[in-house]
DNA sequence: GTCTATAGCTAGATAGAC
DNA sequence: GTCTATCTAGCTATAGAC
C-alpha cells in the first residue's frame, strides 16, 4: 500500500475548518482539496460518498471531541464540579476560536443540509446537554433546574456565537462564557 | 409596459422563504424561481445584480421590517415599556414562526457569505440592539444595564432558535421568549 | 494511495422573441 | 415584463495511469 500523504488527524482538521466555515453547500469539493492538500479523486478513494460521506465523518470526528473534551470533563466525579466546569469552558473557548469560529452544528443546520445530518446533529446537542445536567445536579440543583441551566448554556453558546460573527466582535462569546460560569456559582 | 405577475410583496416573500431556509450557497436560483413563480429570466429582469441583488433587497425588507415591528415599537414613548415588550416579543413570535423558521441574518453569516452582506448585517443586529437597549432604559435600567439585557435578548433569540432547529422542538425558543420578558420585569 | 484527465450535470447569467 | 433557449463556468463524481 502506498503511504497516506496526509493523516487521519490533518485530514479532519482541514475538512472540518472548511466545513464549518461555508456550510454543506458552500463548501466545494475544490475547497476541501485546496484546503487538505489532497486532490479532488484522492479525496473519493478515502470517502467513497463524497461530501456526505465527509461531512459524516466530520461529526463523527467532533462528536468523539465533545465526548471526550466536554462529556467526559463534565461527568468526571473525582473533581469538584467547579473545577470539571471551569475546564470545559476552557476547552469551549479553545473549540470555537475564541469566538470567531462557527459550530459546524449550526452550519449544517441549514433547511438544505438539515435532512442529511438531523439525527446526527441531534444527538451531538443531547451529549452536551446531558454533560451540563449532570453536572449541575453535581451542583446541588434539583433535576429539573439543571435541565433549565444545561439549555441555557447551550443557548449562550450558540447565540453568543452567531452576535460575535454577525457583529465582528467576539465580545459576546467571551462575555457569555463568564456568565455561564455565574449562573452555575451564585 | 406589460403588468407585473408577481407584485414586490409575493416576490419577497418568496425569495426571503428560500433565502432564509438554504442560505445564500444553499438558495439557487432555480429555487428561487420556483418559489416565486416567476422563471430565471424574470427575476433578472427584477434584479439584474442577480442572487447577490435579491439577498440585498431581501436584507433591506427584513431590514424595514424590523424598523416597523421592532424598533419603532420599542421606542414608541405613548405606551409604558413593558406593554411595548410583550408587543414585540409577539412579533419576534410571528417573525421566526413559533421558532421553526431560521433567522436570515443568521443563514447569510456564514464565511461564504458574509463578505458580501457583512455590513448589512451588521447593521441590522445594531438596530435590534439599540431598539431593546431603550426599551430597558425606559424600565430604569442604567445605561450599561440596559446595553447588557439588551444583548443577552438577542442572544436568547438566536442561541434558542439554533437550538430549537437542531432539537426540532420549539420549546426552547418559547421558553426563552417568556425569559426574556422576565428579565425586563424582576 | 495519489494523481491527471474528463465525463455529465447544474449553477449563475444572457440573448432575443413576444 | 415574461418567456424559451442557450452560454459558460463550476460542480460532483469517475476512469485509469502510476
Amino acid at each position: 500500500m502506498r503511504p497516506q500523504k496526509v493523516d487521519d488527524q490533518q485530514l479532519m482538521t482541514g475538512l472540518m475548518a472548511v466545513l464549518r466555515s461555508k456550510g454543506f453547500d458552500g463548501a466545494s469539493m475544490n475547497d476541501l482539496s485546496e484546503a487538505t492538500g489532497l486532490k479532488k479523486a484522492s479525496l473519493y478513494h478515502r470517502f467513497p460518498g463524497g461530501k456526505k460521506e465527509i461531512a459524516e465523518a466530520v461529526l463523527a470526528y467532533t462528536g468523539d471531541w465533545s465526548e471526550i473534551n466536554i462529556y467526559q470533563v463534565l461527568t468526571d466525579q473525582s473533581k469538584p464540579p467547579l473545577v470539571r466546569l471551569q475546564e470545559v469552558i476552557a476547552n469551549i473557548r479553545v473549540l470555537y476560536n475564541d469566538g470567531q469560529a462557527i459550530c459546524i452544528l449550526r452550519a449544517l443546520t441549514m433547511d438544505s443540509s438539515l435532512p442529511l445530518f438531523g439525527n446526527l446533529i441531534e444527538e451531538r446537542f443531547k451529549v452536551w446537554i446531558d454533560a451540563f445536567v449532570q453536572v449541575g445536579k453535581d451542583f446541588g440543583f434539583t433535576n429539573e433546574k439543571a435541565q433549565k441551566l444545561a439549555l441555557e448554556t447551550l443557548v449562550r453558546v450558540q447565540g453568543s456565537l452567531v452576535l460575535s460573527k454577525a457583529l465582528d466582535d467576539v465580545a459576546p462569546f467571551q462575555e457569555n462564557l463568564i456568565e455561564i460560569e455565574r449562573i452555575y456559582t451564585i
